[in-house]
DNA sequence: CCCCTATTGAGATTTTTTTCACGTTTACTA
DNA sequence: TAGTAAACGTGAAAAAAATCTCAATAGGGG
């Protein structure tokens, strides 16, 4: 399986949730690149690169098969292998992401969820135990777990990182809005969520105040 | 005030986050390119071409001045500007979302929430009342909103959308798996969280199934 | 006051990503 | 069975983004 590029991935993952919709999965069972390209933004030569990349062809006039495609973005992406996380930090965002069914169609389960708030540990959210801190370690190296997902505050974000990695972790998805820094062989995807809030803002702004010819003085546009 | 490209915007966003932090706040209040390029993983070079373009300007063997470019990125982001909003669908993210106090600094407050749920509507999350859907399009003309936050299901999402622009809204952030279609001056920001998971899922299948192919790296160009 | 060096701004260059252009393949129809 | 048109694969071109290079500048030490 050959290391792809992260453009290629959030594409590929693009692709699979609309064919995954049921919409795709009765007969014919085929589909063209235009038609993917139509429905996702994309252009429909950047399809079937994409495609071609994890080995996928098509056949001329007819497109390619729904469930050979998603079959090959299922192993590319690594959905068809259960894959275990733990939570750590069971607060709002904690909570909704616990609660969230959707992880499970590629293939993602939280096992466990750890919390340092004694109120909280020995409970239970949408199914999943809550622990305390003091058993993470001991819990991902038992379970040989590898993934671990990070809502806790800003603060202790890095601390509970290294923490992880000192467990056993490879993988660290980060909600925290922090910059974690973690050794190389560590993937570390930092979630930041109000990243978008600066295209919107910015557009919103725009439509207020309207480029006046704000830089080069005296060229009146 | 200069329309900018998004991985711009986005970068603005970072470097805004990074120079807020107290830390930076007391004298000297100075900061280089190489400083913030350091701290936020990338090149230097592009720090000063991200400030050139928002009309800021450093001095020789110092460096920018801080409170001068959180300014700028204040004004080019928007951030000076109050921007309130509605969010759609008080489940469990809209509730994580609602109790997020990080959005105040970017000027973003939300000042009503929307549901179909009539056991939900009446009551309050987060100081933030939840009104019935009817409500809905009176509420945003009146008030004049610009801005929703859409975390409703996927099935209703466009519906919703649709909803939203014919009462006057001008940019949505849509937190549900589907890619939105509105008219070309409403922004639409599609949040899709889990498009990180195909980054994470990839490398931790990379671990397990190693490239029993040739090559390292895809060498295609 | 003048030299030294860190740091900038901007043009040049490289790398990455997207789009175009076109020859080839395949199914359908007459 | 040949003609046609829809769709593919691919290499070239274009566009976008990132990085490199270097003269100019400014603070600080001698
Ligand atoms: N809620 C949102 O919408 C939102 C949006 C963007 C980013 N975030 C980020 O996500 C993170 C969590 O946000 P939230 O709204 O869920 O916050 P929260 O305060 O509701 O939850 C934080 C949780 O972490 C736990 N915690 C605190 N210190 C801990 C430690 N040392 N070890 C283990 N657990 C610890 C707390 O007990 C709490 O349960 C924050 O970093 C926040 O900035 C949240
Ligand atoms: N929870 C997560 O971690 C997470 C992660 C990624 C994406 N999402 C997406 O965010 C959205 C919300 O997720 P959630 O976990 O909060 O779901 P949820 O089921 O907890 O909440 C959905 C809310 O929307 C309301 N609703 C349903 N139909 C409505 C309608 N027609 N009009 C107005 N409101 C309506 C429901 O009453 C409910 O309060 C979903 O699209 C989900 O796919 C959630």
């Amino acid at each position: 399986m050959a290391k792809l590029r992260r453009v290629v991935l959030e594409r590929l993952m693009r692709y699979y949730r609309f064919l995954s919709e049921s919409s795709f999965k009765k007969p014919p069972q085929t589909i063209t690149s235009a038609q993917i390209a139509e429905a996702l933004d994309i252009d429909p030569t950047q399809v079937r690169k994409d495609f071609g990349t994890i080995g996928l062809l098509g056949i001329g006039r007819v497109g390619f098969d729904v469930c050979e495609v998603c079959r090959a973005i299922r192993f590319n992406l690594g959905f068809d292998q259960r894959q275990e996380a733990v939570l750590i930090g069971t607060g709002h965002l904690g909570t909704a992401l616990l609660a969230y069914s959707g992880f499970a169609s590629y293939g993602l389960h939280i096992v466990a969820a750890f919390d340092s708030d004694s109120d909280k540990v020995g409970g239970e959210i949408a199914g999943c135990a809550v622990k305390p801190m003091r058993a993470m370690k001991p819990y991902i190296k038992r379970r040989g777990i590898r993934l671990a997902i990070l809502t806790a505050p800003h603060e202790v974000a890095q601390k509970l990182a290294d923490r992880l990695v000192s467990a056993g972790i490879k993988a660290i998805w980060n909600f925290a809005p922090t910059r974690l820094t973690a050794p190389p062989d560590v993937l570390v995807r930092d979630e930041h969520i109000s990243l978008g809030l600066s295209v919107i803002a910015h557009h919103l702004a725009q439509a207020t105040r309207p480029d006046r010819g704000q830089d080069t003085e005296g060229r009146a546009p």
